[in-house]
DNA sequence: CATCAAGGATCAGGAAATGTAATCCTTAGA
DNA sequence: TCTAAGGATTACATTTCCTGATCCTTGATG
């Protein structure tokens, strides 16, 4: 036999739980004459009667009584897979380092979900390195492009490069003239990685001579070097997008704008897996992401700072 | 959320499981597009992928992956249940004691079968004593009105008086001339029952002088007494409904017709549950009953034996 | 006992959903 | 490059479904 019309087992099911028409009516936003008429279309289809007619309200026979239970766990099962199914496509969980988290994306955010109100954006704020196990979790994630363990078989996108040039607050050049890397002799350095690379790096790339890259303080990570930096602690190797905001408000100021250099580990980019890359809420996201991280490159750019 | 639209679901389980909308489109008996619309539809309405288009055919997504044994699942269920109620609703399971089993129930089935192709008749020949436990697994059951274990709870519907009168095979006649009870008393008594009730109350009732309700031979049951009558064994106390064939072909004889008593068990009636008397396939095999009951009666009478 | 009122059945007409048939589009494979 | 498979699309036809009015039955009420 064929599965009966869909709809009357709706109305059927309905009705049977209401114990009455109108109830079903009520529920499913139509008349009694509907549900009525598609109950029998139903009895007719199994050649069963499900309800006994009496003059105040039906009763269900004993076929009704088997099929209802059956019907409402389908259901049930049904909805409640639908209903998983919509908000986990609702849901996008973003996988993002703790610098890129506080000093890029968290104050982001709040434009992507204005301009995207029914994406729940999920957040973790911890490295994702493109390791698989990881990814299964998240639909997208933020790291460096040339980051050691990071895999080539993820879709990848530059979001902006990493530039790095000294900078620390307008306090420590009062009274100071620098034109050029020697000047730098008398900062304390400021160290975002342990590994001191980043001024490692800078100091070989404009051979300077002076300068003692295992010297100065190390910090866990870039915003908390950069918290100190506009403490006037010393001088910090800030990434110019990161740091935007400082170097535009004057919190901080980089003496030596031109002398930059690409961070050891590339740029900043977003990464994730093949099969959820082109998802709707995927792609908005990433859309969303490199046009706003372009438009701080640009607005850097503007500003003379790029 | 609401439930998705149900038609819709199907088209998706259907397109899923066949993995393509042609076949899809095939099992349904629609065409392509309008698979591909509901399908569509079903995707707006979860604001989700279910389906990666390809040039050749579909692939699902995660999320089409996931509803899929859901929904096939759920639709078995309903189809299940929804034939085991046709299928249920379709058989009649009757009961009937073996005597009428076999000599007025099992003749006549054919006839119900031929009238009422669509009703599968279950017939368990055996005796029917309105046991609620026994009735629970009958929709219907044959029985006689004064049965001592006979419950009143139940419907019951009378289908022919059972009256007695006492018959024997045409040559034990030959040259005999049987004008009163007393004439029969040069004849074996055949009795269908151990109590030999049937005899008793005859002679009881007709103040029989020279017969001995002790003296004959005892059968399990009406249909073997008939036999061995036929064979000329003796006389059988016979009913004049269950023993028709016999009597209006001549095998029995029945030489006092107007000397019966009723039945010291009462009547051939039918009975079953409250709740299942009015089913139509439990309607339809009562008014069979009744009808083809009154018409063996009519018959009789007709031919003087009643 | 007449009258409600509740609740289901029914029906004509119109709206909405669904299906069709033809055509288009994309792409794997020859 | 061409072909064919298979999904998408769309205008139009059909079926289904719903509505709103009215009818019918019956338990309750004064």
């Amino acid at each position: 036999m064929r599965l009966p019309p869909l709809n009357a087992l709706k109305a059927f099911e309905a009705a049977a739980r209401h114990e009455g028409f109108i109830g079903a009516s009520e529920e499913l936003h139509v008349t009694r004459g509907a549900i009525s008429r598609h109950v029998k279309q139903l009895e007719e289809h199994l050649g069963v009667a499900l309800f006994i007619r009496q003059a105040k309200g039906v009763r269900l026979t004993a076929a009704g009584r088997e099929l209802l239970p059956v019907l409402t766990a389908a259901f049930d099962k049904i909805q409640g897979e639908c209903q998983r199914i919509t908000s986990d496509a609702a849901t996008l969980r973003v996988i993002c380092p703790p610098a890129t988290s506080i000093r890029w994306l968290i104050p982001n955010l709040d434009d992507f979900r204005t301009k995207n109100p029914d994406i729940n954006v999920r957040l973790t704020t911890d490295f994702h390195s493109g390791d698989p196990s990881r990814t299964a979790e998240h639909d997208i994630g933020f790291s460096v492009t040339d980051w050691p363990g990071n895999r080539v078989e993820h879709n990848v996108e530059t979001l902006f490069p990493v530039l790095l040039t000294p900078a620390c607050a307008p306090s420590l050049l009062e009274g100071r003239t620098i034109t050029s890397p020697e000047d730098l002799a008398s900062y304390k350095m400021l160290h975002e990685v342990p590994s001191r690379r980043d001024w490692t790096d800078w100091i070989e790339a404009f051979g300077v001579d002076n300068l003692d890259p295992k010297s100065g303080e190390v910090f866990p990570n870039l915003d908390m070097a950069t918290k100190a930096a506009v403490m006037g602690t010393g001088m910090v190797m800030a990434d110019i997008v990161l740091c935007r905001e400082e170097l535009e408000t004057g919190s901080l100021i980089a003496p030596l704008p031109d002398m930059t250099i690409p961070s050891p580990f590339g740029g900043v980019c977003i990464l994730g897996r093949d099969d959820l890359w082109d998802e709707p809420k995927v792609r908005r996201f990433r859309e969303w992401a490199v046009y706003t991280a372009a438009q701080d490159v640009a607005r850097l750019e503007a500003a003379g700072l790029a």
